[in-house]
DNA sequence: TAAAAATACTCCATAGGTATTTTAT
DNA sequence: ATAAAATACCTATGGAGTATTTTTA
């Protein structure tokens, strides 16, 4: 089973003669025979009667001329597509992205990407930053958007979104929302917090380290895996939590939650696209890449 | 773009290595490095991103792969069939008939048959019993099913059924149909007649010689290409016609049309399976042959 | 006798191997 | 330092050719 081969039948089939064939391929009418009869040898039957005027297609020369014409048909479908990739905006891709962007930040950005470039599909791969990092580092996405990024690796790494992080309560704690608290005022009340890993939690270690106020030192009584369980758990009054403000930002107008002012501190932290740059840079990639770059944040979900 | 190289590629992309695709398919690992460059090559598009530890599939590559997926499964599929071919009825399979047998006798056989045998097309090739002699000899039809046959040739010839040809005419004509006619007392007499080439009228003429009556001496007033135009004709009363009882019965249960009978003569002609016995014989010719031989005549259309 | 396909043989391109170097973590 | 892929080079199978024979209408 040679493509060669296979050719070889197919015009046999389509002239009714080796010779002719032959001719039509440039090939010699004896490397038409020898093609034929390896083909009937493989696959045990007669794919032409020789009655020394004509070639006439046995029932398994006819069941195979349609295959192979499907077989042409598909392999010339696959090098039309193939070379479109490398100059349109086309194919598949595989995109991380820690929780906050895929929840909040990526969904119109890729329904108008989706509707501008129909010819594309995505894949969503949904984790912490820190796995989204290990999975653009080893390729199991193309690339990533999060929350978080990391030290002593080769990833190119582009800001793409600042982010406003803020702490939260519920409206029915005991706390006055009108003050302006310090810190350290606020580590003997209980805390949901984002797992190690999160970006979120990240952002919530450096900026605890800038004031001096270790980690370890806050009462944390729940630890959960995403953020929209973390919503959850402080809107219920578990605790006070820390967020983006996008995140929360339906729930503050209504009075759900209530913001905790901190002094001097203002929490930050950024979004950014990482991503491989010795990998061979389609179309589709820089495009996506782009156009996450430029819509982001601007329309809300 | 040949199947070996499609198959490195293949192992390739599921293991995400190149030396594990080489131990997988039984090749050396620089034998897979060649075979996936040469691909590269051909296509002018990068199929996989080399990290030193992993092969990381392009959007190139995660096409080809899906399409390779594919065209594997068709070669599978399509050795499958042409393997059952050879043991199973089924298939395509070309029948040439003369206008009584498509008409009248191969319908409802036919039909049994596909519905015995699912898995078969059969295509039906329409033409006078010259025609279908020559489509048989030179391969354009599998077999042939007609009233004529021929000399000094090389197919196979199988009697399939023996039928009754009769002179008919309109009651309205100005004949008695009681009475017992001697051939010349016809012969000035309108005829309808078939075309050159077909079987009834080759039976009619060879009928004709043995009455030393040569069918110059006939007033054929028609000549037609079709059974049923015929019938039409010498309903409306145009003129004596000759033709199947088979053909007619309906028409002389009713009256419609009468029977003229004809002294000492006994029309008669069969109809014929032939074949070219050189072809390579599959299952499905010759079940399809011995069907039709045991079935034809047995169900009224 | 004339055509088409099969056979015999020769040749060389390339699939495939081994040994080694390069690359990347 | 290690593991994987690339490169260099060699071998041999089989694809493709020419010349000729066989087959069949």
């Amino acid at each position: 089973m040679d493509l060669r081969k296979l050719e070889a039948f197919y015009y046999v089939f389509k002239t009714g003669s080796f010779s002719r064939a032959a001719e039509e391929i440039f090939l010699s009418q004896p490397t038409v025979s020898t093609h034929i009869s390896s083909l009937e040898k493989e696959l045990g039957v007669k794919l032409f009667d020789r009655n020394g005027r004509n070639a006439l297609p046995t029932p398994a020369g006819r069941l195979l001329f349609s295959r192979v014409r499907e077989l042409f048909d598909l392999l010339k479908k696959t090098k039309q597509e193939i070379s479109e990739l490398k100059e349109q905006v086309e194919g598949e891709v595989i995109i991380g992205a820690s929780t906050i962007p895929a929840t909040y930040l990526l969904p119109p950005v890729l329904a108008n990407f989706l509707k501008e470039y129909p010819r594309v599909s995505v894949s969503l791969e949904v984790s912490d930053s820190w796995e989204i990092w290990n999975k653009t580092i080893n390729g199991e996405v193309d690339f990533g958007l999060t929350g978080g990024i990391f030290e002593d690796d080769f990833l190119q790494v582009e800001k793409v979104l600042e982010d406003d992080l803020i702490v939260i309560a519920s409206p029915e704690l005991n706390l006055d929302f009108t003050k302006v608290f310090n810190f350290s005022q606020l580590k003997t009340l209980p805390w949901v917090m984002r797992e190690k890993g999160s970006g979120t939690r990240k952002a919530m270690e450096r900026t605890l380290n800038q004031a001096d106020v270790p980690f370890s030192e806050l009462t944390v009584v729940l630890e959960v895996k995403t953020t929209e369980a973390l919503v959850q758990y402080v809107l219920n009054g578990i605790g006070l939590g820390f967020t983006s403000r996008m995140v929360v930002k339906d729930y503050l107008d209504k009075g759900l939650l209530k913001e905790v002012k901190i002094k001097d501190l203002h929490f930050s932290r950024s979004f950014y696209l990482v991503w491989n740059p010795r990998r061979e840079a389609f179309p589709l990639f820089c495009k996506l890449r782009e156009f996450i770059k430029n819509n982001i944040g601007k329309a809300r979900v």
